[in-house]
RNA sequence: GGCAACGUAGCCAAGUGGUAAGGCAGUGGUCUGCAAAACCACUAUUCACCGGUUCGAAUCCGGUCGUUGCCUCCA
């Protein structure tokens, strides 16, 4: 078992990863409330979670892996009413559209994804304990958690209800004991989705859902608790409130955050309005591209998504590319003494709260050592498979099929490049360059080695 | 206003006490009919700035400036 260091938001630093008993690892990561198209800034937190997750599954750990569907929120109803559909035909609609994405970009799908509709009854009593504890009170559109009286409220994002009041840009409501306090259950205006509760017709509060789910799947504190930058506050907060007050044990141990994808400098929001989806760049770029962006930098660092950035990502597609195209006779064969050391400088990398970066440069200097090499051929076919392996984790490396495949269409292409050869040699570049140009307008690049013309499809 | 994070070459970025990984771009060369790919050489005596601690700091501490974010739904 890989000895893993994670920063750990609730302690404010880095820690040696131990879970609560033995390898078994409960990890909840907070999901999408399905309104709309994901974008490269949601699917940052994706990745990379279902990427630690799957590392640690590889490692010896026992992971189960958890993250919820938001179907039911304000947001869902608003987009209903603007498309004048249903809002669950809204949020079917786009529960369809997040699983494919996540397919497409690569990331497995968790070993329990529940429905924030198909968990009510547990939500529902996690409010009732609550109320039983004296944490909640009930105004005119919804029941409320109090609080002021959660002692540690504020732990996780370091922040003290006094700081917050200070600075406060939230509209005050009347009704409310505290501007802080939030919704538990809201009740239903006519139209709206709504279940019955001991408080009356109404629909969950968003951040009660989270709490409900853990604890209804993992049924005890969890082991990692994960979510992008901005759910810190207050959602997180307000999760450690809820479940803290009514369970009197922790939520999760560990509490990982990603940072967030800028768009040219400024943050990238659906609510902005200036989000690019995961959809429209899949259009242009293989996912690969688009997974070696958000490995570029750590993930709690912040990622900037400019022109250059995306280039800069499918440059190093081509040169993995180039790599397996140049090295595509050499066959692959398993020989670990000759990547030891790269391999520990990952782990080394990877075990460091998942450094992705870093264990990118190691790839590329393995990459680059190949191509030093005088006689080639033995340390490619070990790199080559040992980059594979690590692949069916990064999944960054271009596919297997870089040249042509089907006999019939290699015999075409050995009688172009045998009467482009005779046109070179009877200095007939005309003609020559015209098969070569021509062949290039199809997506198919000849190269002149010292060994013969040979080609690939790009 | 309050609270944070970040600031490493033209660009992206790793490195958190021992003397600057890697990718892209650039320049010169090798190879080529010309290319492509690849290789070789060059490209930060220096890590926003100013102090301090230390034998030694990009790395620790204090201050200054700048960027971004959170404080409202948000990955």
């Amino acid at each position: 078992m890989e000895q893993i260091t994670l920063y750990n938001t609730l302690a404010g630093k880095k820690e040696i990863f131990k879970p609560l008993e033995g390898n078994k690892v409960f990890f909840y990561c907070c999901g999408p409330t399905v309104y709309n198209y994901i974008h490269i800034g949601n699917a940052r937190a994706f990745v990379l979670f279902d990427f630690i997750r799957r590392y640690m599954a590889q490692n010896g750990y026992t992971v189960t892996f958890i993250q919820n569907i938001t179907d039911v929120e304000d947001k869902i109803i608003k987009k209903a009413a603007e498309e004048k559909k249903s809002w669950d035909s809204v949020a079917e609609r786009f529960t369809r559209a997040f699983q494919e994405d996540m397919a497409r970009l690569g990331v497995l799908s968790p070993d329990i994804s529940p429905k924030a509709t198909e968990t009510i009854p547990a939500m529902i009593t996690l409010i009732e304990t609550l109320e039983k504890k004296g944490f909640t009170y009930t105004i005119s559109d919804g029941v409320y958690f109090r609080v002021r009286k959660f002692e540690g409220y504020g732990k996780l994002s370091k922040k003290s209800l006094d700081d917050l009041r200070a600075g406060s840009r939230i509209s005050v409501n009347d009704e409310k004991e505290d501007p802080f306090d939030f919704a538990l259950w809201k009740f239903s205006k006519p139209g709206e989705p709504a279940w019955e509760s001991p408080w009356g017709r109404g629909r969950p509060g968003w951040h009660i859902e989270c709490s409900a789910m853990s604890r209804q799947y993992a049924g005890r504190t969890l082991d990692i608790h994960a979510g992008g930058e901005d759910l810190v506050f207050p959602h997180h907060e307000n999760e450690i409130a809820q479940s803290e007050a009514a369970l009197g044990e922790p939520l999760a141990r560990y509490w990982m955050h990603n940072a967030y994808v800028n768009l040219n400098g400024a943050k990238m929001s659906k609510s902005l309005g200036n989000d690019v989806t995961v959809r429209s760049l899949l259009k242009d770029h293989p996912p690969q591209v688009l997974r070696l962006f958000l490995f570029s930098a750590h993930y709690r660092k912040l990622l900037d998504f400019t022109a250059d950035a995306l280039v800069d990502a499918e440059a190093k597609y081509q040169r993995f590319n180039n790599f397996f195209h140049t090295f595509s006779d050499v066959e692959e064969k398993e020989d670990f003494s000759l990547v030891k050391e790269w391999d520990e400088r990952v782990r080394a990398f990877l075990n460091d709260d998942f450094n992705t970066s870093g264990a990118l440069g190691v790839f590329f200097e393995a990459v680059a050592a190949c191509f030093k090499e005088k006689d080639p051929a033995g340390l490619a076919g070990a790199v080559k498979h040992w980059l594979r392996r690590w692949d069916s984790l990064f999944f960054i490396l271009p596919g297997e099929e870089t040249s042509l495949t089907g006999e019939t269409l290699h015999g075409l292409m050995e009688i172009l490049i045998d009467i482009r050869h005779r046109a070179r040699a009877s200095k007939d570049f005309e003609l020559a360059d015209m098969i070569r140009d021509r062949l290039k307008e199809l997506g198919i690049m000849l190269e002149d080695t010292p060994d013969g013309t040979r080609y690939k499809k790009r």
